[in-house]
DNA sequence: GTTTACATACATACACGAATGTATGTATTA
DNA sequence: TAATACATACATTCGTGTATGTATGTAAAC
C-alpha cells in the first residue's frame, strides 16, 4: 500500500529471494509462477516486478548470492602452505562441509541439479555452468600440476585427466547426496568415498600429511 | 484426415516419440508444448492425444524405450565368467561405449541431466531415478562383494561405499561428458579417468586380467 | 462381391485457466 | 512535491483438454 524506507525495501528484496529459493526448490523453476512466489512471500507480483525484471533475473540474482562463499573455498585451494595433495583433500572435505552447513548453498545446488532445465530458454545457465566447470577443473589441474612437480603424483597420472576425474567424482557425489538428502551415508563416509581416487592419483597417502613438503 | 493401417499408425507413434525426444532435448521438457512436438512432426495435437494421454505419458513412453539396452548392460555385469574386477572395468567401458554409439540413449540421458525438472509435478521421475540408482548401486555392491570374497579388494575398502563412489564417478563423468558433447577428451581417455578409482579399490591391477580367477 | 456398420486415426475447433507484462493507483518518505 | 515501494487492474498470449468432424480401413451380413 505504501512506500517503505530503503532498508525495509532491501528486506523485501531478500525476502523475495529467500522465498523464491524455497519455492523453486519445491516445485522447480519452470514449475513455479511469479504469483506463487509472491503469494508465498505474502506480497504481490508487483513487488517482484519492482525489484526484478522477470523470473530469469530473479533466478540469477538468487544464484549469485552463493558465489562469494564458493570463491573462498577456491581461494583456500589455490594458496595455502600445506602440500598440494593435502590441499585437494581438505578442499574436498570443505566443499561437503559447506554443503552440509549452508542450507542456502544446498538448496541452490539442488535447484541446479534437479530443479531447473538448462536448455532452451535457460541455455545461458548451461553456458555459465560450462565455463564454471572449466575454471574449476583448471584450478584442480593447477594444484595437481604443482603436486606433480613435487613428485607426489603416481607416474602414469596426467594432471588434466585427474582434474576431470576428481571434478566428476565431486559432482557425482553431490548428485547422489542430493537424491537422498536425509541419508547421511555420504556425509559420514566422505573420506572413505574420496580415498580410492586419491590413492589412485597420489603416492603413499601423501595427502594425509599436512607437511609443507619442501618444493624442489 | 483419415485412418491409416495399424502399421502406419505405429509408425506415427514412433515418429512422435522420436520427434518429442529431439524437441525435449533442444528446448527442455517444460519448455516445449505439445503443439511444438506436433508441428515438428508434421502432425497436429490430435495425433498426440490419440496415442498418449498427456505430455507426461509421452515422456514416460519415450524414456521406457532405452530400458532394455540398459538391462543388457547390467545382465553382463552380473553374470560373466571373467573375474568381478574385470567385469566392473568392462562394464564401465561398455556404458560409455553405448552412450557414444546410441544417439537415443545419449539424448534421453541428456534430457534427464539437463533438460527436465525432477521436482514438483515431475517428482515421480525423481523417485524412479532414486530407485534406479539404488538398484544400480546394489548391483555394483554385489560384484564388489564377490571381488572381496576373492581377495581382490584392498583391505580397507567397504564394498558398499566403493559402490557409491563408483556409481557417483560414473554419473559425474556422464554429466561432464554431456556438458561438452563435442569434446572427445572423456571418451578418448576413459581408461585413464577410471583407473585411479580402480587402483584405489583393487589390488595389483587385477581388473586388467580377464582370468576367471578361481574362487575360494 | 457389394453393401452396411462400426472402429480407427487422426484434424479441427472451442472453451477455459494460467501466466506474463504493463499500466495505473496510492500512500509514504525524503 | 517528487520519487519511491509497492498493490491493483487489465490486456494479451499460450497451453491444455475435450468435443466434434471426417475420411478411411475392416469385417461381417447378405
Amino acid at each position: 500500500m505504501a512506500r517503505k524506507t530503503r532498508e525495509e525495501a532491501e528486506q523485501t528484496r531478500h525476502l523475495l529471494l529467500d522465498t523464491a529459493e524455497q519455492v523453486f526448490w519445491e516445485k522447480g523453476v519452470a514449475g513455479t509462477s511469479l504469483a506463487d512466489i509472491a503469494a508465498a512471500a505474502g506480497l504481490t507480483r508487483g513487488a517482484i516486478y519492482w525489484h526484478f525484471s522477470n523470473k530469469l533475473d530473479l533466478f540469477n540474482a538468487l544464484c549469485d548470492r552463493i558465489i562469494p562463499e564458493l570463491e573462498i573455498l577456491d581461494a583456500r585451494l589455490l594458496d595455502s602452505n600445506v602440500n598440494p595433495a593435502t590441499r585437494l583433500w581438505q578442499h574436498g572435505h570443505a566443499m561437503f562441509a559447506l554443503l552440509h552447513d549452508n542450507p542456502r548453498l544446498r538448496r541452490i545446488c539442488g535447484i541446479h541439479h534437479l530443479g531447473c532445465e538448462q536448455v532452451g530458454e535457460m541455455a545461458p545457465l548451461l553456458l555459465e555452468q560450462i565455463s564454471w566447470t572449466q575454471e574449476k577443473q583448471a584450478k584442480l589441474q593447477q594444484v595437481l600440476q604443482c603436486a606433480q612437480e613435487q613428485h607426489l603424483l603416481r607416474d602414469d597420472i596426467d594432471p588434466k585427466l585427474a582434474a576431470i576425474g576428481l571434478h566428476s567424482l565431486y559432482g557425482g557425489l553431490i548428485h547422489s547426496w542430493l537424491l537422498a538428502q536425509d541419508d547421511r551415508t555420504i556425509h559420514h563416509n566422505l573420506s572413505a568415498l574420496l580415498s580410492p581416487y586419491f590413492e589412485g592419483i597420489f603416492k603413499e597417502r601423501c595427502w594425509l600429511q599436512p607437511l609443507p613438503c619442501a618444493a624442489e
